[in-house]
DNA sequence: GTATGATTAAAACGAACGTTTGAACTGCGG
DNA sequence: CCGCAGTTCAAACGTTCGTTTTAATCATAC
């Protein structure tokens, strides 16, 4: 709350003071709960700045994920490239993989003196957020990276179907999220939680590697709802509307 | 977007109807994001209802998670009581904990005809929202069942640190909230996903006990980035520094 | 010094926001 | 028929929103 207050009047760029103060305001009340005058006023500049700089409220917003996006797909890249480049044309392990893909997020999600803490869990609760303009650009911005990463995973994963692996990365970037943006959320959850954050990757990647290569699940039936039966849809999920009735 | 349209100006009670649009709309515009205009109309209801009936948006918002949320967390501590008794104080198996724990999400998750598939999604964006009237209700509407699973969870995992077991339930939420509210995010970023949605349950319970029974890490240094080095920390992290120069 | 283009400043724009008000309507017991 | 809660209604409240406008300021080249 007192990292970046608003008298900082320093020699640094309209532009880019706009950007550091939004990018926090973001995070702490979400896209439509930030107002301009909040921006503008907290960051020292006019409060006709914004659309001076950015043309508007989106375009800020979007400027916001590309500054940083960009670098941190850009480096998965490169991360990618050198290691595909030292395996000689053989499979990556599942854990360089993961390594590739989560490294750089964790990197910066833990560099809480360049910002990128603020973004990282801005970026988790802005993935699955469903206002149309940021679908559009998260797509764009994502697909490369995808493409490249799910290609790697595949190879490093003989046997394993594509839509499994599909899943399990949905799954893995879902736990990552959570696990940056939502560390208050699990002190909040569990009461207090003594214990230092900085352990938290070693913690994360031992997850995501167990889930990763767990057993291929048993598809059996197209409505079974969870595999142990009994809890899942067959018993419990007829209450649902018994009570709203 | 078509599945409840406003012109159903049914015999269901005022109050009711508006739970029922707001829980929708909610989910597709988010808090700030829904106006109270666009939920008495869609709901064919005079604007002054919802203060009439409820008092604020807030407590609206409240209200629309009290509803879903009292009967899941009493849905899951009636089947952790029933598998306890079952058990006869013997330790339950990890993957009853689970079933236990996530099964009722599911089923309310893909039980898309009483509009349990629109809360869940809703509730795995507001986990991590950080509005405090939120957060101040979400910890008192979980606080029991998380004392009571991460109990049985303990005693499921022998020999597993108490943090080691918090860290992964939250982990395991992230994974789970992913899975539901953002399976459109997936198709998104994956192109054409012709797969069945039906199938994502037995996969998700294969990915998150591969997870659960993942061995320890090792914590070694408080400064370990990444348990296999070389990229997390070490090398890219002064990047992010430099970029923004 | 002065013209020029880029940036900042102050003020106002119309629209939309959550909420409140006071009257009109409803079903029902007296 | 009347009185009376409970509920719905149209209208307005004051505030805040994102954006636009017009003038002032600044740096730099002539």
């Amino acid at each position: 709350m007192a990292a970046l207050t608003g008298e900082s009047r320093s020699g640094g760029d309209t532009r880019e003071r706009i950007l550091d103060v939004a990018e926090e305001l973001f995070t702490e009340h979400g896209f439509e709960g930030t107002s301009m005058r909040l921006i503008t006023g907290q960051a020292g500049v006019n409060l006709a700045a914004v659309n001076y700089h950015f043309g508007t409220k989106e375009a800020l917003f979007q400027a916001v994920f590309h500054r940083r996006l960009f670098q941190l797909n850009r480096m998965r890249l490169e991360v990618l490239d050198r290691m595909e480049q030292e395996a000689q044309g053989a499979p990556l392990k599942p854990s360089q993989v993961l390594e590739g893909f989560f490294g750089p997020v964790l990197a910066m999600a833990t560099d809480t003196r360049h910002g990128g803490h603020t973004f990282m869990r801005l970026l988790g609760r802005t993935y699955t957020e469903p206002a149309q303009f940021i679908r559009k650009f998260m797509a764009e911005e994502f697909s490369d990276v995808i493409s490249r990463y799910s290609d790697a995973l595949r190879r490093a994963l003989p046997g394993v179907p594509l839509a499994e692996i599909m899943w399990r990365l949905h799954f893995m970037m879902g736990a990552v999220s959570y696990a940056i943006s939502g560390i208050d959320a699990l002190q909040l959850v569990s009461g207090r939680f003594d214990d230092d954050p900085a352990l938290m990757a070693p913690r994360l990647m031992s997850f995501l590697l167990g889930g990763l290569r767990a057993p291929l699940p048993e598809l059996i039936s197209p409505h079974a709802q969870f595999p142990t039966g009994d809890v899942g849809g067959g018993v419990l999920a007829p209450d649902f509307g018994a009570a709203r009735a």
